[in-house]
DNA sequence: CCTAATAGGACTAAAATGGTCCTGAATGCA
DNA sequence: TGCATTCAGGACCATTTTAGTCCTATTAGG
């Protein structure tokens, strides 16, 4: 599909960072944790300081983390862990990462009128971003087994006019 | 979580390649489409011809795609566009990508006892794997809006022993 | 044999990633 | 006020991945 799109972000990505940010995070979400600085986070977590404070930079950035600046600053989650999904994670740490490349831009791939190809991928993504939206951090965590529904691929996928996914 | 885990592959990722792939199966899975060359494709899908090439390669090895050499060989669809999925083509495509980088080669990651957010992950990806193994290409493509049930991200995360996935 | 076609892999250029570091700005405290 | 602490924001670099090209077998027809 690509073709000529210019540089867009990638699709689906769980790398490196965004499992150190949910690291950090377990350790904020943890009862009675504060605010911690940076450098109590590292070594808390065994991550290299620099890397850490980069992704809390992230993670504050993305909202996910509330900062105070200054002596005695540090870090405290912005939200309860049962409001921050997997995908408000990935999105911060990865940036808002995109859909299908030749998607963002519509128009510019030459193959767009003969190919429904990058719209079904479009989907797809967007079934999953929906169902990493059901994902929490306490689950992450490991506590509360709790089920939220997930978004059906399939029935994503074969949306005809009508057909409506159940939220 | 990684810290010091040696080269592994990546996540669950969907890249360009994919793409390409997704739209030359598509024109292979064409009403009578018999044996099409590497040239043709290339030209039916507007994709380079050696990029093409590499893409057909990985398709075959992937055992998506027959193919015939010698004079007046090609490429087949290996089975029917219904029982190839999204995940056949991801693997074959981008090789067997892993799951979460340290959850691979267990005990090798030095934060592996304290934490289980890795192991969180992991079951997201499989979860994620499953469900695009229910996405077929036929939908990829456009036709048969038909509907598979999908795997319940948030109930695979929450799975306590005796709780089970519906498959 | 000679040609058409795939198999396999080496190789390259460009981009994303992971990671480090520096400079600046806020906050609290003596 | 002055100073230490701690985050904000980037610039920056090394390494790995990706996308893409190309070259050399190998296989099959005619
Ligand atoms: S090739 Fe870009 S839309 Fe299908
Ligand atoms: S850090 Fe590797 S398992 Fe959590």
């Amino acid at each position: 599909m690509v073709l000529n799109a210019e540089r867009l972000p990638p699709m689906l990505r769980i790398s490196k960072l965004t499992d150190y940010a949910t690291v950090i995070l377990a350790r904020l979400a943890e009862e009675g944790a504060g605010q911690h600085t940076a450098v109590e986070l590292a070594e808390l977590t065994g991550i290299g300081l620099p890397t850490a404070s980069k992704v809390l930079k992230g993670l504050q950035r993305g909202g996910l983390v509330a900062s105070t600046r200054g002596a005695r600053g540090g870090y405290t989650l912005a939200r309860p862990a049962a409001a921050i999904s997997a995908v408000d994670i990935i999105d911060a740490v990865e940036g808002p990462l995109g859909l299908t490349e030749c998607a963002s831009h519509p128009g510019q791939c030459g193959l767009e009128p003969s190919c429904r190809v990058g719209r079904s991928w479009q989907r797809v993504n967007v079934a999953i971003r929906r169902a990493l939206g059901d994902v929490k951090l306490t689950q992450l965590i490991g506590r509360e087994a709790n089920a939220a529904p997930a978004a059906d691929l399939a029935v994503v996928l074969g949306s005809r006019p009508g057909l409506r996914v159940r939220s």
